[in-house]
DNA sequence: GCAATATAGTTGCGGAGGCAATCATTTCCG
DNA sequence: CGGAAATGATTGCCTCCGCAACTATATTGC
């Protein structure tokens, strides 16, 4: 089969997509750096803070996180020492553990949530005109779509 | 100042946006893997082989790849090893070394860039229309221009 | 009811890459 | 010129996280 190569629109929203992405990311956690957070801790806590109970089993927080099992056990190290997340045995099966958001880390972020979605409307949303937000909520959730069909 | 809130709609876009990039990323790896290339491999040799004489300072290299100096030479290890890139001093000024693509490299490059020009395509560019591209281009334009601007 | 298997979590090890310190060379200025 | 500052590259040390191996508990099928 002929290769299809990318028209230069093509190429040009691949490139620019690759190369910013990670500049984004960069500058995103830069401004969450003064809350002694990284994205990473960041978005475990709001995970926990949108589940019932404000609390997950370890292996549906690693999913919903895109870690392995033995990634968030390590990045647990971190929330656990700042007790801004606790550890949870749970009674009925014995290999569950949950992880467990406490006040202190609901405290941190309320306060950092604010100040998080003003860099996130800052660095790309207010850049950007609605018809271009509905392209980009569609784009991805067709690539999104598919991948989950690729298996 | 009051926090504007994001609306659902911002941020179904900017949620879709962080949770499928990742997994986009790891799908174009695992497509990589059979040539033994990682996606930062894939880069260095696309770079260099773009570059004029096919080599580029390690500074500039290290620029272009969104890496720092010192994570450079580590990636280098792994590309020199392969014989796939070769170190060149510089004899204008003592301080620079060249990272320059060997026969080898650009070989491999010209195998594995129709695969993943492929994987590109199916895992993105085919799922969209020729307005989300457009958009696609267009929102990461602006997101990078203002990076830049930001400092 | 008890092996065989599946599931949840942790640990040892290794690779990737950043930061700060270091060294070599070059450039800039007084 | 010659010393100070800037630039290019590497190294030591650290953190993050994945893989594979391991432990412990639950579930399944005979």
């Amino acid at each position: 089969m002929a290769t299809r190569w990318l028209t230069p629109a093509e190429m040009a929203a691949w490139r620019t997509f690759i190369e910013t992405t990670g500049d984004l990311m960069k500058a995103i956690e830069k401004d969450l750096a003064p809350y002694g957070l990284d994205r990473g801790d960041y978005q475990l806590l709001a995970m926990l803070s949108e589940a019932p109970d404000r609390r997950l089993r370890m292996c549906d927080l690693a999913d919903s996180l895109r870690l392995t099992r033995s990634g968030l056990t390590r990045r647990m190290e971190g929330v656990l020492k700042k007790k801004l997340v606790t550890r949870v045995q749970s009674e009925d099966d014995g290999r569950v553990a949950y992880a467990s958001l406490t006040p202190k880390g609901l405290e941190l972020l309320k306060t950092a949530a604010p100040r998080h979605l003003e860099s996130v409307r800052r660095l790309m949303i207010d850049l950007l005109t609605p018809t271009e937000i509905k392209s980009f909520a569609s784009a991805f959730g067709k690539i999104s779509e598919n991948l989950s069909r690729e298996q």
